[in-house]
Formats: C-alpha cells, structure tokens, sequence
DNA sequence: TCCATCATGTAACCAGTTACATGATTTC
DNA sequence: GAAATCATGTAACTGGTTACATGATGGA
C-alpha cells in the first residue's frame, strides 16, 4: 500500500499528470519506491475514486492534471505518521547469503566480492548525486537526507563485505590444517 | 521467485516436511526472507510439480517429507551465482522519508527519533542471537554472515538518523533568524 | 508528411497476505 | 474424552511486472 502514498506525496507537491510522475518515478523516485506505467495509472485512478485526488484540468491528447484533496492530504499526514502497515524487509541478497553454504569455497568468495563491488557502484553514483547538487537550502532537506541513508548503506555493505571475505579466508585456512 | 529458493536451500541441506520448514521460517528464516504458511504449501507443491523436490515418505496425519532433487540444486546453484533477477530494492521507511516535509517540524522530528530507537532496538535483538550461540565452527558461518549483515545495517541506520536529526535540527535553528 | 513524444489504458500473470477449512494424532 | 499440536490445503484479495494497444499532438 505504499505506491498509493508515494503518489500521494508527490502531488502533495503540486498537482500533475500521471505522465509527469512517472518521470519522477524514473528519476529520483525509482531509488526509494520504484514504479512501472501501468502501474502508476492504475493507482491514479484508484486515488481518484477514494477521493484523495481529483482531476482539476483536462489538456490534450487525454492529459488530465491531478490534485491532491483535503483528504488526501490527510491521508497522506496519517500514513507518515503511522508506520505499522509496511511489508516486511526482504532481501534476494541476504537470502543468498543465507544459503551461500551450497557452493563452493571459491564461488562463495567470488559472491562476496561482487557484493563489494557492487556496493561500491551504487555509494559512487549516490555522491555523484549528491554532489552535482547545491543543498544547501532547506527545501531538499528530506530528499537529502534518503540520500544519506542510501550512501551510509552502501557504506556499510561495503564493510561487511570485508569482514566476510576476511572471515571467510581465516576459517577456511584454518580447517586446511 | 525467491520463496521457491529458499525453500530449495533449506532442502539442501536435508529433507523435511512444509510443517518442519515452517517452523524454520518462522525462526531463523523470517529476518531474512519471511513466509506465510499458505504461501509455503503452495510453493513446495509447485517445486515438486517442477521436479526440484520430490516426496520421499509419507508419514501419519498425511505428513509429506520432501528432499531436493538433483535438478533442484542444479537450479539452487544457478540461482545462487545469478543475483540480476531479484525485486527491486523498496523500503517504505525511505519512502517516508522522502516525503516527510510534508509534516511540521516536531512530527518529522519524532519520525527521526522513533527511525533511532528502532533500529537500536532491533540491533539488540540481532546482539542477543548472536550472543546467544556458539559461532566457532565453520558449519554456521553463512548464517552468521547474514546475522552481521543485519547488525552493520541496523548500526548505520542509527548513525544516519542521528546525523539526519542534527541536520534538521542545525537547518530548523538557521532559519528562525 | 512523418517521427518523436505525449498520454492513457487493459489483460494476463506472478508473488504475497489473510482468513477459512479440515482432519489426524498425541498427550494429559 | 478433551485439548494441544501436527499437518495440509483452498479462496479471495492486494500489489507488482510485462506486454500489448491506442491514439493525439507538435515540430522537422
């Protein structure tokens, strides 16, 4: 139930089209809830029938601006302030850790590598994000601070890559003898 | 798809009845790939529809006893060294906040302050699993990784949400003058 | 006039959640 | 004999993905 609430907040923004979300959603959007067109539209419609947004203009080819309602604003406030509903923390990544047992030494490492490497990819494009903006003024500051979080994770993926690797090699060395 | 691999990896490692593998997802699984028992059931008929796992003993109360086949951990292994296909990365506390200017100044406070506590709490839940074993021998070891992952993630968490509450903090106070 | 872009929608499918349903066996 | 536990399953629903479909408009 969140993509519903990731609409909601951008349009609590200003009103817009499902075209011009969508453009957030590939943008900066897609790095905190990603969305696909079909998707977004369906939702749009969904938001309009429960009264949280309604269509304020009807341009060409169809275009229809949305706005955010009373409403929906408050619904909006009561969602960020109530963060019991939210789906439970799953990570493919994690899980392969988990079952990582099932290959072999070299393969195992080679994993764990890449999981550094990666990590290290993705902590690279977030500062270069972060650094091809000026933030110094309040207005971003929320937007800002996702970035932190995000840089700070892949930091810490990056660590504890190190440590299993390091782990890894000592334990493996010492059952060779 | 990544139920089915859990539950293949659990297999792996020898066989078992839904009732058996539910009870470790209940347990350990559940930090890291969680399931419902419905969800399960479901999954382990289509694993054996598609020759992965395979009945090997009925027992009473019509207690089915899987094990894993050659071909599912052919597809085990596969999965394991082929990490492009997973879901996207979606976390409903980022999304949060991302739109919490949306909030007055001591609610997002709060949010920050309760993102803190969270997180600290939780890392004293993953303190007490790992304080509470002996992690010595090799068997373990991919479990235990996945318990630091957990750890080092919590631990940022914290950091970041108390960077974020100086920042917010520094920014709320510059701009009353 | 043709092409890129604007703009929205539908249908089929897979994954996950909640609730309901059923019955066998062990233990007290 | 009653209750707890063992053990599996189905149905209805929500959320998300992929692919397909359609057409209008603006600029070269």
């Amino acid at each position: 139930m969140s993509l519903r609430h990731a609409a909601l907040g951008l349009l609590s923004r200003g009103s817009a089209s499902g075209y011009d979300l969508l453009k957030v959603f590939e943008a900066s959007m897609a790095n905190v809830w990603p969305a696909t067109q079909s998707q977004l539209y369906a939702e749009l419609n969904k938001l309009a029938d429960a009264g949280w947004i309604e269509v304020v203009d009807v341009g060409p080819r169809g275009r229809k601006e949305y706005a955010i309602t009373d409403s929906g604003r408050a619904e909006l406030r009561r969602w960020l302030t109530s963060p019991q509903d939210d789906p439970m923390f799953r990570s493919a990544q994690l899980l392969r850790v988990f079952l990582l047992d099932e290959l072999p030494y070299d393969q195992a490492r080679e994993f764990l590598e890449s999981c550094r490497s990666e990590a290290g990819e993705e902590r690279r494009r977030y500062e270069q994000i972060r650094d091809a903006y000026d933030w110094a003024d309040d207005a971003g500051f929320f937007a800002r601070a996702a970035l932190e979080n995000g840089l700070r994770s892949m930091q810490a993926q990056s660590e504890w890559a190190d440590w299993a690797l390091t782990e890894l090699a000592r334990r493996s060395k010492r059952s060779e003898h």
